[in-house]
DNA sequence: CACCCTCAACTGGTATGATAAGTTGACCAC
DNA sequence: GTGGTCAACTTATCATACCAGTTGAGGGTG
């Protein structure tokens, strides 16, 4: 996860580029909902790209919920916050000129504290395979004190708990704001890093797991996350303070 | 909500109908991780239809992270457990033969009792203006005891606290989920009768968003939705009991 | 005037066929 | 074995049709 040695070239295919500026355009406000998105061919002319390509954005866009298309009338911008899945968490985090808005910061912070414990407690079924396998995870975290190390050793402990949990909505939410917040993974670092530093609650989690009590996994799990939240209110707090002095 | 008089006729595209079919055989495990898919012009021919359509189609796969695709190979097939975002939740719900799911059944309840909670606590920040919209939306279901109109209100009061809350993370998962139980709309009517009923505990959220308690909210909401929960419990116990009898 | 029909000029949906660019695996030279 | 070559794949992109549904302006009709 962090400061990998290489990472694969990027290479965003035209369709890509197309979604991505009309997703963010959207996103931001800017094509607010209801206004009729410009014509296909019209869309292709400005970009300089093919209509194919421009309907497979418009596709995708159609997927999301952002856009209904329907044959012979202008597609129109819909209202994601009404209509989208959890998946556009990602792009709602860093608007386009790269800030990360503060409100949804807040918001995946409350939504990781509320299904933390409720994660915590289902992999109580794991049993003691699943303890082994945690202790090996928390053992470089103990020897090791690099933040890195904590950072992604956390994550993996987190990972394995929804994977054995068993619960695939906790899952696939996981994935969804695993991917949101993997984006400002590296500013997280310092900000988080009492909750990295926190080795005995997820001990006791896995400890929990071995003898399959689940209402201490679920109250050492909304513990750990609880310390990560309020570092992070901390530093909002103080980001916006030194924002409305400016 | 319940019976509307008339629906929208459906007009299925064919990238629509290429890409149900394609994520139906992925979903179902027809086609596992790692197989690779068969080549688009491959596939246009075998499915009767132009290259572009099923361009779409896969453009859409990969954008559900049912697939990666890179020039010049064929797509392959990923792990949507591991990479796919909570939008997949209606399309694991059902199975290809109209079958549900009973462990996803589980799992969304799970989600439901682990995110109620807090978004009813993050709602008291509406005041005695959300708490005013809340007792009119109770109204109807005091006056009128008819199910299905206690079923549409509750799921509009539940609505009202996730638009509210100002929880954009809470908001799209609340999307997500209740894109997925209103595909057994019908079915859920009979069996969550007892939280649909339960009035007291709605109108006690409602109380205390006017008074901007948010631990009372808490409270009453997760009891709220744990009287589903445990009914939900009971139904699929009884259900898969009946099955292992056949 | 109000209503309704017609129709041209839009819109998205589908089809065909060509070319560019990247991947793969067999083959060969060293 | 190592590395290079190359033919036969693959996806990516393009251009150009034509089909099908929507829309709004215009013109009839009552």
């Amino acid at each position: 996860m962090s400061k990998p040695a290489f990472s694969a070239v990027s290479k965003e295919s035209l369709s890509d580029s197309v979604y991505r500026q009309l997703a963010d355009k959207i996103l931001r406000g800017e094509l607010p909902a209801g206004e009729p998105l410009p014509a296909e061919r019209e869309l292709s002319e400005t970009l300089g790209v093919n209509r194919g390509a421009v309907r497979e954005a418009i596709k995708r866009l159609q997927q999301a919920r952002l856009v209904a298309v329907r044959q012979g009338g202008n597609s129109v911008v819909l209202d994601y916050r009404a209509e989208g899945g959890l998946e556009l968490l990602p792009s709602l985090l860093v608007n386009g000129q790269g800030q990360l808005d503060t409100a949804v910061v807040r918001s995946i912070m409350a939504m990781r504290s509320a299904l933390a414990p409720d994660i915590a407690a289902a992999a109580v079924k794991g049993g003691a395979a699943l303890a082994d396998e945690l202790d090996a995870l928390l053992a470089p975290m103990r020897r090791d004190g690099d933040l890195r190390v904590l950072q992604d050793q956390a994550l993996a402990f987190w990972h394995k708990l929804v994977e054995r949990g068993g619960n695939i909505a906790f899952r696939l939410a996981f994935n969804s704001m695993t991917r949101t917040y993997t984006q400002v993974w590296d500013a997280l670092r310092l900000v988080l890093q009492a909750e990295f530093r926190d080795l005995d609650n997820l001990g006791a989690i896995a400890a929990a797991v071995r003898r399959g009590d689940a209402e201490a996994a679920r109250r050492h799990g909304r513990l750990h996350v609880e310390i990560g939240r309020g570092a992070l209110e901390q530093a909002l707090d103080a980001m916006e303070g030194r924002q409305r002095l400016q």
